[in-house]
DNA sequence: TTCCTTGTTGCAAACATTCTCAATAAAGGA
DNA sequence: TCCTTTATTGAGAATGTTTGCAACAAGGAA
């Protein structure tokens, strides 16, 4: 199920305007199953119009992380990933040293989301981030 | 207290040669008391030495955060910050709409953090990372 | 339907960051 | 001290992303 149509909904609602460019591009990050940089998202976009360009694209997926519809975090290879807000909430432990990626599970995260919500009153959903740091491996084989 | 010699011991007991270009950038991100972008740490730079180029400062602090000794995050304004671990842990909260920072407490994050560690065997320190979400003002001021 | 206002687009330039590669120099051994 | 190995540097090109601006077009008003 694609939230397309509730996205566009609410962008309108927001005051902003639906552009056949708005459109072509939402529908391609509501209907993909994982999240995307910005250049994969041009490429997508090129199958169903050869004229909309690659800043049009950027602007609409941060216009989209600006209200809530999608987040955007370093994907660690140098470019930005996108990803709308039905992928659930995920934390990612990115390895400083050898940039391994560990997936912190939906449970583990829930009660401190919550107790930051509850004491900061900021609403985090949709969430993806990563936090920094060593990894066991990296950490074992080093010297001191 | 400056952790800069400890910096230098730690980068070279992994094998890396300690260069007049290091040492100046290591002991500028060390002595300062923020988080700062790459071309300020290069304006400090310039008033000490004439001739390092802004990519050696890029790999300096790239390879000091990939040793541990110091942490990047997105600074939100277009340019990477980076800061030493003597900070100590912090989490921003940053509105995804009007861009406003809510710092996390100490208190709050560290049962988290060390639950991360305990479950996925990571070393979270040094940490310094931002959550996007929607702040109160900006949640509250939505027409749904 | 037509007009008007003003948000949006495409383009190109600007900016932030990374990469390539030949020249240089740090660190260890002789 | 001098030599050798090889990590590191500077310069500039390449890449990823943002911005400025004139032309365009969405959406509301008449």
């Amino acid at each position: 199920m694609s939230h397309c149509h509730t996205y566009l909904k609410k962008l309108r609602d927001h005051g902003y305007r639906i552009t056949p460019q708005r459109e072509i591009i939402i529908q391609i990050i509501a209907h993909c199953g994982k999240h995307m940089s910005a250049e994969e998202v041009m490429e997508l976009v090129r199958e169903k119009s050869s004229s909309i360009n690659i800043a049009t694209v950027y602007r609409t997926l941060d216009m989209m992380v600006e209200n809530g519809l999608a987040s955007k975090f370093d994907s660690g290879n140098g470019k930005t990933a996108y990803a709308t807000g039905k992928h659930g909430p995920h934390i990612h432990l990115v390895c400083k040293h050898c940039g391994s990626v560990t997936k912190v599970s939906e449970n583990d995260i829930s009660a401190f989301l919550e107790k930051i919500e509850d004491l900061y009153d900021f609403d985090c959903h949709p969430y993806h981030f990563s936090i920094n740091g060593l990894c066991s491996d990296c950490r074992h084989s080093e010297s001191n």
